[in-house]
DNA sequence: CTTGGATAAATTGGATCCAATATCCACGCA
DNA sequence: TGCGTGGATATTGGATCCAATTTATCCAAG
């Protein structure tokens, strides 16, 4: 697959080429889903600079998708373009974990707000077995798309598109963090209970008391990973 | 400037164009700031077919950077690919102000929040100049960069810049509809006494209070275009 | 031994070329 | 006359090629 004559490259992108090759109309289209997962879960860490060649080799294209493609996550924030110099995938940071989690402060209880009349019993049965799912679940990966499903299926009646996308976007910003933070400490417990207490009230259609338990969720969340990341750059640097 | 053989573009860039061309330092860079400018002031307007080899053509430069750019605007959401057809600029609609107003609404409160605390005398003193220029400005464009300028300003203290820039992007997607609110109808006076209310809640140091004022701001703005985007279209459609 | 500069190698940015796909229109047939 | 089929045309998607810029290397001079 990869040329013969080039050195093996610092990542692995094999599994999550051939398996979802086929669902995407253009290459570009397909090298830029397995571009924002392979980054979003850690496949493709943090400063790593993202070498043309060496990625179309790895997917079997040309340059070219694989430069559209890098040229919307840059859009996306998750890579930096420097002239002439290349792209680098965003390191990651107390600070811009801080920042991704305000914005999901700010969007998620507006999202739920909207959706929280709408929502109906398969919605909240669906919540339910995804809590479940996730009490049952050890991969990080898996835990971090779970937890992604239970927030937006309580978002989803919110008719928003934008809003949906933006909040689904930040989410899966937030899991990069978390899937640190859940390899680290294992599973935080209180983060079940705190889920439960939000589909409860979900459940009372209780509006403003599930908006205060998203945003406290949020913000503990956060509190926990930043003084994770603190001491972590604490230790290293 | 354009090929000979070429029927004129339905649109008309070159304004844009050579003021702007030496400071970027790529052509993808360039060609998508100037058609990000020009989707949102409204020269390219929802619905515009983007030929790639007459953007091309009437940027002076070839297919791929106005491709890599495309796929820059397509994650902003300013433009829509249909494989093997084409992008097309994003129709706005009524539903979709409402959407950005949400996210909006949701977003600047929250930006104002942590700014605030931090705003310093000339912050303050550059808000209320910018309230009269807008006071004097009569062209909708300009009043639509002020008016993007003065609420910036009011947030940019917050040490979040993920957070400063998305609020910043979907003020500029908000000048979009604003545009047509100002066009048709006049500057709405109303929108003025607000502006100097939240500037007078600032430096009063009354976070609360002008968080709601921002909130207020904004969705009664909405209210406003969505009635009148609502009578728009039964008009035409 | 360090430092400066020239030169070579690597890599990106941009242009051109070819292939694949969609649209459009004419034509034939029911 | 209406509809479906088939080919021509236009346009995008992808590959290759060339130029421009940056980085690395090596040698010489201080």
């Amino acid at each position: 697959m990869t040329s013969p004559g080039l050195p093996p490259p610092p990542f692995n992108l094999s599994d999550l080429i051939d398996r979802n090759r086929p669902r995407f109309r253009t290459a570009t289209e397909f090298v830029e889903a397995a571009m924002r997962e392979a980054i979003l879960s850690g496949v493709l860490p943090g400063g790593l600079p993202l070498r043309q060649e060496e990625l179309a080799a790895a997917f079997g294209v040309s340059r070219m998708p694989v430069r559209e493609a890098l040229r919307q996550l840059e859009a996306r924030a998750l890579v930096e373009f420097h002239p002439h110099r290349g792209a680098v995938v965003v390191e990651i940071s107390a600070q811009d974990a801080a920042d991704i989690s305000a914005i999901r402060a700010a969007l998620e209880p507006a999202a739920l707000r909207l959706s929280l009349p709408h929502l109906t019993a398969d919605d909240l049965a669906l919540a339910a077995d995804l809590i479940a799912e996730m009490d049952a679940e050890a991969d990080p990966g898996r835990m971090g798309e779970l937890n992604r499903r239970f927030h937006m299926t309580l978002y989803a009646r919110a008719g928003r598109p934008r809003l949906l996308a933006l909040t689904e976007q930040h989410l899966a910003a937030a899991d990069r963090y978390l899937r640190f933070q859940f390899a680290a400490l294992g599973h935080h417990p209180r983060s079940q209970d705190e889920h439960n207490a939000l589909l409860a009230a979900c459940r009372d259609g209780d509006t403003n008391r599930a908006c205060t338990l998203v945003t406290r969720h949020i913000l503990a969340a956060e509190e926990l990973l930043t003084r994770f990341l603190t001491v972590r750059a604490a230790h290293s640097g």
